[in-house]
DNA sequence: TTGCTCCTCACGTCACGTGAGGTGGC
DNA sequence: TTGCTCCTCACGTCACGTGAGGTGGC
Protein backbone atom coordinates (compact mmCIF):
# COMPACT_ATOMS: atom_id res chain seq x y z
CA UNK A 1 0.00 0.00 0.00
CA UNK A 2 2.88 2.26 1.35
CA UNK A 3 4.62 1.43 -2.27
CA UNK A 4 1.82 1.63 -4.76
CA UNK A 5 0.26 4.64 -3.62
CA UNK A 6 3.06 7.20 -2.63
CA UNK A 7 2.15 7.52 0.92
CA UNK A 8 3.53 6.69 4.44
CA UNK A 9 2.28 4.92 6.41
CA UNK A 10 1.09 6.69 8.92
CA UNK A 11 -1.01 8.40 6.21
CA UNK A 12 -2.21 5.50 5.70
CA UNK A 13 -3.03 4.71 9.29
CA UNK A 14 -4.77 8.06 9.76
CA UNK A 15 -7.02 7.54 6.43
CA UNK A 16 -8.04 4.34 8.48
CA UNK A 17 -8.37 6.64 11.55
CA UNK A 18 -10.77 8.66 10.17
CA UNK A 19 -12.76 5.99 8.49
CA UNK A 20 -11.88 6.30 4.56
CA UNK A 21 -10.17 2.74 4.22
CA UNK A 22 -10.04 -0.31 6.28
CA UNK A 23 -8.09 -3.60 6.20
CA UNK A 24 -9.03 -6.65 5.16
CA UNK A 25 -7.92 -7.97 8.60
CA UNK A 26 -4.51 -8.38 10.25
CA UNK A 27 -1.75 -10.65 9.88
CA UNK A 28 -0.96 -12.77 13.72
CA UNK A 29 1.93 -10.28 13.79
CA UNK A 30 -0.78 -7.12 13.57
CA UNK A 31 0.41 -6.20 10.19
CA UNK A 32 -2.69 -5.11 8.33
CA UNK A 33 -3.60 -6.93 5.30
CA UNK A 34 -6.04 -5.46 2.35
CA UNK A 35 -7.33 -6.29 -0.76
CA UNK A 36 -6.93 -4.85 -4.21
CA UNK A 37 -10.01 -2.82 -3.69
CA UNK A 38 -8.76 -0.86 -0.62
CA UNK A 39 -5.62 0.03 -2.94
CA UNK A 40 -7.43 1.63 -5.64
CA UNK A 41 -9.52 3.67 -3.28
CA UNK A 42 -6.80 4.00 -1.77
CA UNK A 43 -4.86 5.40 -5.05
CA UNK A 44 -8.27 7.80 -5.81
CA UNK A 45 -7.94 9.54 -2.12
CA UNK A 46 -4.23 10.07 -2.99
CA UNK A 47 -5.19 11.58 -6.42
CA UNK A 48 -8.44 13.21 -5.15
CA UNK A 49 -6.01 15.62 -2.38
CA UNK A 50 -3.21 16.00 -5.05
CA UNK A 51 -6.78 17.75 -6.67
CA UNK A 52 -6.79 19.44 -3.50
CA UNK A 53 -9.76 18.16 -1.98
CA UNK A 54 -10.01 17.90 2.08
CA UNK A 55 -10.49 14.82 3.58
CA UNK A 56 -14.00 15.83 4.51
CA UNK A 57 -14.58 16.51 0.79
CA UNK A 58 -13.49 12.72 0.09
CA UNK A 59 -16.25 11.71 2.38
CA UNK A 60 -18.65 13.14 1.03
CA UNK A 61 -17.64 11.96 -2.26
CA UNK A 62 -18.15 8.23 -1.59
CA UNK A 63 -21.35 9.03 0.40
CA UNK A 64 -22.81 10.87 -2.69
CA UNK A 65 -24.71 8.15 -3.89
CA UNK A 66 -25.97 7.32 -0.26
CA UNK A 67 -27.09 11.01 0.13
CA UNK A 68 -28.98 11.28 -2.97
CA UNK A 69 -30.25 8.11 -3.76
CA UNK A 70 -29.91 9.36 -7.70
CA UNK A 71 -27.21 8.61 -9.66
CA UNK A 72 -27.79 11.09 -12.41
CA UNK A 73 -27.25 14.15 -9.08
CA UNK A 74 -24.63 12.31 -7.21
CA UNK A 75 -22.93 12.50 -10.72
CA UNK A 76 -23.84 16.52 -11.25
CA UNK A 77 -22.52 17.02 -7.85
CA UNK A 78 -19.22 15.47 -8.20
CA UNK A 79 -18.84 17.43 -11.61
CA UNK A 80 -19.46 20.38 -9.59
CA UNK A 81 -17.03 19.57 -6.57
CA UNK A 82 -14.69 18.73 -9.32
CA UNK A 83 -14.83 22.40 -11.27
CA UNK A 84 -14.74 24.00 -8.10
CA UNK A 85 -11.43 22.63 -7.15
CA UNK A 86 -10.34 23.46 -10.89
CA UNK A 87 -11.27 27.35 -10.89
CA UNK A 88 -8.82 26.94 -7.41
CA UNK A 89 -5.73 25.69 -8.63
CA UNK A 90 -6.07 28.00 -11.96
CA UNK A 91 -6.39 30.74 -9.22
CA UNK A 92 -3.05 29.80 -8.06
CA UNK A 93 -1.70 29.40 -11.26
CA UNK A 94 -2.54 32.40 -12.24
CA UNK A 95 -0.99 33.97 -9.40
CA UNK A 96 2.01 32.31 -9.49
CA UNK A 97 2.55 32.74 -13.55
CA UNK A 98 2.37 36.71 -12.64
CA UNK A 99 4.64 36.19 -9.95
CA UNK A 100 7.38 34.36 -12.51
CA UNK A 101 6.60 37.36 -15.03
CA UNK A 102 6.88 39.96 -12.67
CA UNK A 103 10.19 38.84 -11.37
CA UNK A 104 11.81 37.55 -14.40
CA UNK A 105 10.73 40.16 -16.60
CA UNK A 106 12.94 42.73 -14.85
CA UNK A 107 15.55 40.23 -13.56
CA UNK A 108 16.84 40.07 -16.94
CA UNK A 109 16.98 43.67 -17.40
CA UNK A 110 18.89 44.54 -13.82
CA UNK A 111 21.58 41.64 -14.10
CA UNK A 112 22.82 43.98 -17.39
CA UNK A 113 22.82 46.79 -14.95
CA UNK A 114 24.64 44.52 -12.38
CA UNK A 115 27.51 43.09 -14.74
CA UNK A 116 28.25 46.54 -15.89
CA UNK A 117 28.59 47.53 -12.25
CA UNK A 118 32.06 48.92 -11.31
CA UNK A 119 31.52 48.39 -7.11
CA UNK A 120 31.63 44.99 -6.01
CA UNK A 121 29.04 43.37 -4.79
CA UNK A 122 27.31 44.52 -1.31
CA UNK A 123 24.20 44.58 0.58
CA UNK A 124 24.21 48.46 0.93
CA UNK A 125 25.85 49.31 -2.53
CA UNK A 126 23.29 47.47 -3.93
CA UNK A 127 20.53 49.13 -2.25
CA UNK A 128 21.55 52.12 -3.04
CA UNK A 129 22.79 51.78 -6.77
CA UNK A 130 21.96 54.97 -8.87
CA UNK A 131 21.58 52.39 -12.07
CA UNK A 132 18.56 51.06 -10.65
CA UNK A 133 15.00 53.06 -9.41
CA UNK A 134 14.78 50.73 -6.73
CA UNK A 135 11.16 52.60 -6.40
CA UNK A 136 10.15 51.34 -10.03
CA UNK A 137 10.65 47.65 -9.12
CA UNK A 138 7.97 45.38 -9.49
CA UNK A 139 7.12 44.39 -5.68
CA UNK A 140 8.61 40.90 -5.85
CA UNK A 141 12.23 41.98 -7.00
CA UNK A 142 12.16 45.15 -4.82
CA UNK A 143 11.26 42.85 -1.83
CA UNK A 144 14.45 39.79 -2.45
CA UNK A 145 16.91 42.49 -4.41
CA UNK A 146 16.28 45.57 -1.69
CA UNK A 147 16.71 45.28 2.19
CA UNK A 148 14.21 45.26 4.09
CA UNK B 1 -5.20 45.70 5.77
CA UNK B 2 -7.76 43.40 6.03
CA UNK B 3 -9.94 44.78 2.84
CA UNK B 4 -6.87 45.41 0.90
CA UNK B 5 -5.42 41.89 1.24
CA UNK B 6 -8.50 39.81 1.62
CA UNK B 7 -7.03 38.26 4.75
CA UNK B 8 -8.62 37.86 7.89
CA UNK B 9 -7.82 40.23 11.47
CA UNK B 10 -6.25 36.83 12.84
CA UNK B 11 -4.51 35.71 9.52
CA UNK B 12 -2.42 39.02 9.51
CA UNK B 13 -2.07 39.05 13.71
CA UNK B 14 -0.61 35.61 12.83
CA UNK B 15 1.73 36.55 9.99
CA UNK B 16 3.47 39.52 12.67
CA UNK B 17 3.71 36.96 15.60
CA UNK B 18 5.72 34.56 13.01
CA UNK B 19 7.66 37.82 12.20
CA UNK B 20 6.35 38.56 8.57
CA UNK B 21 5.03 41.84 9.00
CA UNK B 22 5.43 44.61 11.65
CA UNK B 23 2.84 47.44 12.26
CA UNK B 24 4.45 50.96 12.48
CA UNK B 25 2.57 51.59 15.95
CA UNK B 26 -0.90 51.62 17.70
CA UNK B 27 -3.00 53.77 18.07
CA UNK B 28 -3.93 55.20 21.11
CA UNK B 29 -6.63 52.35 21.83
CA UNK B 30 -4.58 49.06 20.67
CA UNK B 31 -5.41 49.36 17.16
CA UNK B 32 -2.53 48.51 14.90
CA UNK B 33 -1.32 51.35 12.89
CA UNK B 34 0.50 49.97 9.30
CA UNK B 35 2.12 52.00 6.67
CA UNK B 36 1.63 51.26 2.52
CA UNK B 37 5.04 49.66 2.56
CA UNK B 38 3.73 46.68 5.02
CA UNK B 39 0.69 46.38 2.91
CA UNK B 40 2.25 46.14 0.14
CA UNK B 41 4.22 43.56 1.25
CA UNK B 42 1.05 41.69 3.26
CA UNK B 43 -0.14 41.36 -0.44
CA UNK B 44 2.79 39.81 -1.65
CA UNK B 45 2.63 37.32 0.88
CA UNK B 46 -0.66 36.29 0.14
CA UNK B 47 0.06 35.84 -3.01
CA UNK B 48 3.25 33.22 -2.56
CA UNK B 49 0.66 31.81 -0.09
CA UNK B 50 -2.11 31.31 -2.84
CA UNK B 51 1.12 30.05 -5.12
CA UNK B 52 2.02 27.09 -2.93
CA UNK B 53 4.85 29.14 -0.63
CA UNK B 54 4.81 28.22 3.06
CA UNK B 55 5.52 31.02 5.92
CA UNK B 56 8.80 29.13 6.16
CA UNK B 57 9.92 29.48 2.15
CA UNK B 58 8.37 32.64 2.59
CA UNK B 59 10.85 34.01 5.60
CA UNK B 60 13.60 32.77 2.69
CA UNK B 61 12.21 34.61 0.32
CA UNK B 62 12.90 37.60 2.27
CA UNK B 63 16.06 36.77 3.30
CA UNK B 64 17.39 35.65 0.38
CA UNK B 65 19.07 39.13 -0.22
CA UNK B 66 20.73 39.22 3.21
CA UNK B 67 21.73 35.21 3.24
CA UNK B 68 23.66 35.28 -0.41
CA UNK B 69 24.65 38.99 -0.18
CA UNK B 70 24.68 38.58 -3.89
CA UNK B 71 21.79 39.82 -6.02
CA UNK B 72 22.51 37.71 -8.86
CA UNK B 73 22.82 34.07 -6.95
CA UNK B 74 19.30 35.37 -4.80
CA UNK B 75 17.37 35.65 -7.84
CA UNK B 76 18.62 32.71 -9.16
CA UNK B 77 17.43 31.00 -5.95
CA UNK B 78 13.75 32.56 -6.12
CA UNK B 79 13.36 31.37 -9.86
CA UNK B 80 14.15 28.16 -8.76
CA UNK B 81 11.78 28.36 -5.51
CA UNK B 82 8.89 29.34 -8.20
CA UNK B 83 9.87 26.82 -10.57
CA UNK B 84 9.50 24.18 -8.12
CA UNK B 85 5.95 25.56 -7.07
CA UNK B 86 5.02 25.45 -10.73
CA UNK B 87 5.97 22.41 -11.28
CA UNK B 88 3.92 21.25 -7.75
CA UNK B 89 1.09 23.43 -9.26
CA UNK B 90 1.23 21.30 -13.01
CA UNK B 91 0.95 17.92 -10.78
CA UNK B 92 -1.94 19.23 -9.28
CA UNK B 93 -3.35 19.99 -11.94
CA UNK B 94 -2.61 16.78 -14.42
CA UNK B 95 -4.14 15.03 -11.62
CA UNK B 96 -7.37 16.95 -11.43
CA UNK B 97 -7.84 17.20 -15.20
CA UNK B 98 -7.34 13.47 -15.54
CA UNK B 99 -9.88 12.88 -12.65
CA UNK B 100 -12.31 15.13 -14.62
CA UNK B 101 -11.88 13.48 -17.95
CA UNK B 102 -12.26 9.54 -15.99
CA UNK B 103 -15.70 11.22 -14.63
CA UNK B 104 -17.63 12.93 -17.60
CA UNK B 105 -15.94 10.64 -20.32
CA UNK B 106 -18.02 7.59 -19.20
CA UNK B 107 -20.81 9.58 -17.26
CA UNK B 108 -22.52 10.65 -21.00
CA UNK B 109 -22.70 7.29 -21.67
CA UNK B 110 -23.94 6.14 -18.43
CA UNK B 111 -26.52 8.87 -18.23
CA UNK B 112 -28.20 7.55 -21.28
CA UNK B 113 -28.20 4.02 -20.08
CA UNK B 114 -29.99 5.46 -16.56
CA UNK B 115 -32.27 7.52 -19.14
CA UNK B 116 -33.54 4.40 -20.81
CA UNK B 117 -33.74 2.34 -17.66
CA UNK B 118 -37.61 0.83 -16.82
CA UNK B 119 -36.48 -0.07 -13.03
CA UNK B 120 -37.25 3.26 -10.70
CA UNK B 121 -33.52 5.07 -9.11
CA UNK B 122 -32.84 2.96 -6.41
CA UNK B 123 -29.18 1.97 -4.41
CA UNK B 124 -29.43 -1.46 -5.13
CA UNK B 125 -30.91 -1.62 -8.53
CA UNK B 126 -27.94 0.64 -9.73
CA UNK B 127 -25.21 -0.92 -8.54
CA UNK B 128 -26.31 -4.30 -10.24
CA UNK B 129 -27.68 -2.98 -13.24
CA UNK B 130 -27.04 -5.47 -16.18
CA UNK B 131 -26.69 -2.10 -18.66
CA UNK B 132 -23.83 -1.04 -16.78
CA UNK B 133 -20.32 -3.07 -16.83
CA UNK B 134 -19.49 -2.11 -13.27
CA UNK B 135 -15.95 -3.56 -13.45
CA UNK B 136 -15.14 -2.02 -16.26
CA UNK B 137 -16.24 1.76 -15.04
CA UNK B 138 -12.86 4.42 -14.50
CA UNK B 139 -12.19 4.12 -10.44
CA UNK B 140 -13.82 7.52 -10.23
CA UNK B 141 -17.19 7.07 -11.60
CA UNK B 142 -16.78 3.30 -9.84
CA UNK B 143 -16.77 4.58 -6.70
CA UNK B 144 -19.48 7.26 -6.98
CA UNK B 145 -22.01 5.37 -8.98
CA UNK B 146 -21.75 2.07 -7.03
CA UNK B 147 -22.07 1.15 -3.37
CA UNK B 148 -19.21 0.94 -0.86
C1' DT C 1 20.76 -13.91 12.12
C1' DT C 2 20.77 -9.28 10.38
C1' DG C 3 18.03 -5.28 8.76
C1' DC C 4 14.44 -3.07 7.28
C1' DT C 5 9.64 -2.48 8.03
C1' DC C 6 5.72 -2.53 10.50
C1' DC C 7 3.22 -1.90 15.17
C1' DT C 8 1.13 1.30 19.03
C1' DC C 9 0.86 5.26 21.89
C1' DA C 10 1.37 10.01 22.29
C1' DC C 11 3.01 14.47 21.66
C1' DG C 12 4.43 18.01 17.92
C1' DT C 13 3.60 21.02 13.82
C1' DC C 14 1.74 24.18 10.41
C1' DA C 15 -1.47 27.87 9.40
C1' DC C 16 -4.61 29.54 10.94
C1' DG C 17 -10.25 29.25 13.02
C1' DT C 18 -13.19 30.18 16.76
C1' DG C 19 -15.35 31.57 20.72
C1' DA C 20 -15.18 34.53 25.28
C1' DG C 21 -15.15 38.83 27.11
C1' DG C 22 -13.98 43.53 26.41
C1' DT C 23 -13.09 48.19 23.98
C1' DG C 24 -12.55 51.54 19.91
C1' DG C 25 -14.00 54.71 16.30
C1' DC C 26 -16.84 56.58 12.78
C1' DT D 1 -25.79 56.30 20.97
C1' DT D 2 -25.83 52.24 18.12
C1' DG D 3 -23.10 48.75 15.51
C1' DC D 4 -19.54 46.96 13.51
C1' DT D 5 -14.74 46.14 14.06
C1' DC D 6 -10.80 45.63 16.44
C1' DC D 7 -8.31 43.89 20.80
C1' DT D 8 -6.20 39.85 23.76
C1' DC D 9 -5.94 35.33 25.59
C1' DA D 10 -6.44 30.59 24.82
C1' DC D 11 -8.09 26.43 23.15
C1' DG D 12 -9.53 23.89 18.67
C1' DT D 13 -8.70 21.97 13.95
C1' DC D 14 -6.84 19.74 9.88
C1' DA D 15 -3.63 16.39 8.02
C1' DC D 16 -0.51 14.43 9.08
C1' DG D 17 5.13 14.17 11.15
C1' DT D 18 8.08 12.38 14.54
C1' DG D 19 10.26 10.06 18.02
C1' DA D 20 10.11 6.11 21.74
C1' DG D 21 10.09 1.50 22.48
C1' DG D 22 8.95 -2.93 20.66
C1' DT D 23 8.04 -6.85 17.17
C1' DG D 24 7.49 -9.09 12.39
C1' DG D 25 8.94 -11.30 8.13
C1' DC D 26 11.76 -12.22 4.20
Amino acid sequence: MVRQSGNTPRTIRFYEEVGLIRPRGRTQGGHRLYEPRELEKLQLITDLRLAGFSLEEIRVVFGLKRATADAKRASQQMMQLLNDKLEDLKRRLAALIQLKEEFAGTMSVLQNACAECKQPPGQELCSSCAEVDHGNLPRTLRWVWHLD
